[in-house]
DNA sequence: GTTAGCACTTAGGCATGTCGAGTGCTAATC
DNA sequence: GATTAGCACTCGACATGCCTAAGTGCTAAC
């Protein structure tokens, strides 16, 4: 028994239910693919891969299905990332280039992720610790409250209301605004906390409560805002797969909602140097992500921020990769410079 | 044939169906409901009721079910819209009250309301037409490009990058945000076309293309911002109710994630003097809702713009229009004054 | 190591029969 | 004239049994 052509098998095996969504035999096996053996032979195969976990019969006499495991190999050594067809990569292009915002480039690339794979795609806020300051207001929406308005030199713009804890005149607080902006202009995000203590330390006293609870707010709104947010699309995607999530799509709708199992599943993606991760099935830290899996990468400077595409377990793997690879790239280069 | 019986008996209908989620026939319906008369006499009134077309039959000898036109007459003469409980009141209260950000009271704001009516919530931004300018601030983030931020008064912050078409230095943004700050500052927005128009006249021509453009981003900042967008919660609702999208809920998703289509849903809805308005099945304008209703409300200070819910057209319309209302009114409270 | 052949298992499709819920209609009753 | 009882009829839901196709595992031969 050879081991090459076990591999030739479960390839097979995947690719073919994945197109057809229904579990495949020895025979359909040797007809469909020009294997030079005889299907006495594959059922030998499939029996041995059996053994190894990396396929399973729903039932006695129907054909095989790739576990979990088996799509983990398929993925790790056996599947080659298609490339992208020309006119995939000219809408691509074409698409992401108009774009000015940067709401408008994450909106406009999870919509395009989600029809080019005909899936959820998702993409998280990036990371602003590399970014600089660029500016900083405050406006005095009550005595005691303040809005404070963050700009990064990336056009993120965030936004916070802060209690002062003590009544502030418009004039303080333009004062201390001038203070504020002259020390951080220009300062990286990740820097912040240290600068922001030095500009209360160089505070007259009579400003100094004020100018920490502004402080605290600035630092809140650098930080917090980190990697809390993302932007899907495509959920519509999931009914029509419906088939392929036998019990319901509610608790993967639920997870889709819950905003903080997304991030913390795509935060745990470790990189992978062929640029893209995968999370298949029961490897996902959600349960309610047992039948689904996720193709999810990097992008931005730093590559922290990911960029990605969630669907059933059972999905074309290589074309997906290619497509979210292919979409970080751009983003990439388009938030680049 | 009494008239006020076969009103009885069409509400008696609904509320069987809507609790059983299954066609209801004649005999159970004397059972249930303690009409005075015998199964046969039901038998007559549903005839007629079916000619009205206000019940329908799935089949030759299967109970009725409601039309879309039977709920219309069930919201609009027959239901009394249901108190909340003293529970759910206090919880509403206690969830809306901790929160600071306008973004934040929204997203408090439809989770609880898809909490309390296990259904999809959607809220759609304020509009901003009589709010007024609080600051504006120009950040230059390219020779070319600027980004414009808009703060108003009621907290909300806009933001826009804007081609200016020719180069700007630092400080000739700077002289031109001063300038439309001193105009501006104070003007409700539904008032900015005019002003940005006196300020361009007084600017000194060398500046007056520059200013046109950033006039003309501000004004697109103010109207295109208005209405556009939402937010929602609670999708994974659809799922549980599965069963009563008898072909799929793909259609209702892609309806609530084409914002455009949920947005002209929202706004056509007339205001009703109850408090809230229903728009059912076949009423709504998108196809795809044709097995949905709509039980949305206004909210705020001109109540322009909505908070509401949508489901399956077999609904508890009693509850949840008094969950939408109450929320609708906490919701106006907190963001009043 | 590969193949052919065979016995065995099982899901799924199909025809059949039965049951129960529900209807519509007619004739009798209040 | 409205209400009721009774009856024939319809149709979906369900169970039963049967058959076929697909697929497996195993053994013996190549």
């Amino acid at each position: 028994m050879s081991e090459p052509r076990k591999l030739e098998v479960l390839r097979a095996i995947v690719e073919d239910y994945v197109h057809s969504r229904e579990p495949v035999g020895s025979k359909a096996l040797v007809e469909r693919h020009h294997l030079g053996v005889s299907s006495a032979t594959i059922r030998n195969d499939m029996a041995a891969l059996e053994d190894e976990g990396l396929i399973t019969a729903p039932h006695t006499s129907a054909g095989r299905i790739p576990t979990d495991k088996g799509y983990r190999l398929f993925v790790d050594q056996i599947s080659a990332v298609k490339p992208l067809s020309p006119a995939e990569r000219r809408a691509i292009q074409a698409l992401l280039e108009g774009s000015e915002d940067l709401d408008d480039v994450l909106d406009r690339t999870v919509r395009l992720l989600s029809q080019l794979t005909n899936q959820v795609a998702v993409v998280q806020y990036p990371h602003l610790s590399r970014a600089k300051v660029r500016h900083i207001e405050f406006v005095l929406l009550a005595p005691r409250k303040v809005l404070a308005v963050l700009i990064a030199d990336t056009g993120k713009v965030e936004q916070r209301v802060i209690d002062t804890g003590q009544e502030l005149s418009d004039e303080v607080l333009s004062e201390l605004r001038t203070r504020f902006l002259g020390s951080l202009s220009g300062t990286p995000l990740n820097l912040l906390p240290q600068t922001l203590q030095s500009i209360i330390a160089g505070c007259p006293p009579p400003r100094r409560s004020a100018a920490q609870a502004l402080a605290r707010g600035l630092e809140a709104l650098a930080t917090s805002s980190r990697e809390e947010r993302m932007v899907m699309a495509g959920t519509a995607n999931l009914a029509r797969s419906n088939v392929d999530f036998p019990l319901s799509i509610g608790p993967v709708l639920e997870a889709l909602e819950e905003q903080v199992v997304m991030l913390r599943l795509l935060s745990d993606m470790a990189e992978d140097p062929r640029g893209v991760t995968v999370s298949i099935g029961r490897e996902n830290p959600y349960d309610g992500l047992a039948e689904a899996s996720v193709v999810a990468t990097g992008y931005g400077p730093d590559a922290t921020a990911k960029v990605g595409v969630l669907g059933p377990t059972r999905m074309d793997y290589p074309t997906t990769m290619a497509a979210v690879r292919a979409v970080a790239r751009y983003l990439s280069r388009i938030l680049g410079p």
